[in-house]
DNA sequence: TGCGTATCTGAGCAGTTCCTCAGATATAGT
DNA sequence: ACTATATCTGAGGAACTGCTCAGATACGCA
């Protein structure tokens, strides 16, 4: 059944929706996020924002199993955010295939220290204010 | 146990790690990568960089149930991505309360293009080059 | 005070995610 | 060919997430 608008109601409606992107664009964009707000992941892509790395390295590098790295990076590389070269001594070198990956955290930590603020300001339930 | 290491590896690694944030500043960038990888939260936030919106609006604009997106803002207040203020006629007003999060999916639809070409030239599973 | 509207909340469930474990595969060197 | 090392893979389970539903709460106005 259709929702009942009125007219003011409509025209902003109409308004936001201009702002959301194209159904595809939009799929990648929220994957980029999602593939990123995981701490294993994080913690791999920012240790190869320094330096190539092999499995077991990263293992070492972020603690946890390499088994674990390995099907994480597996993900990387399907959603192109890592590619990897096979290496002398049987090892598989992996490396950021987007520079924009560092840009993305530079701002996230800009966003990180906003919200550390806010939370220092008002750390309990926002009350809603009424102007 | 420990694991042995040998020197090399162990350099490596060690370099590595100075890419990786201090804890507690990693806990929020993933956090807030997190907050942004699920499509109705993104669509909220996409709707909300255009202008400010009460619930319904929202509901209507992103094409979820109210409760849906009344759950999500508290979250989204929680983590100080969006404020509350009362408006006439009973309604709460919704704006942004953080401008890193247009410069955010900005940057992410750079992300975007890249990944969506890369994936138009290689589309199968990558075979791992050796140089 | 009582009604209507807007928003919020908690419980419960379906779907997803990330890890571990055990074993498979691939390459280098002998 | 055989062995050692490095990485990959699939299955399975515990934990988490996001929605819906039903009802609670809050405010504005007659």
């Amino acid at each position: 059944m259709a929702i009942s608008v009125d007219p003011i109601d409509a025209e902003a409606i109409a308004d936001a929706q201009t702002a959301l992107p194209e159904e595809e664009i939009l799929e990648f964009v929220v994957q980029a996020f999602a593939t990123l707000g995981d701490p294993t992941r994080a913690k791999i892509l920012y240790a190869l924002t320094r330096r190539p790395l092999c499995v077991r390295d990263l293992a070492i590098t972020v603690g946890v199993a390499e088994s674990a790295v390995s099907h994480q990076l597996r993900l990387l590389r399907d959603r192109r955010l890592v590619k990897a070269v096979r290496r002398e001594h049987n090892q598989i070198e992996y490396r950021l295939d987007d520079h924009h990956v560092a840009a993305l955290f530079k701002e996230a930590e800009f966003h990180a220290d906003h919200v550390r603020r806010r939370l220092a300001d008002h750390p309990y339930p926002t009350r809603i204010p009424t102007p």
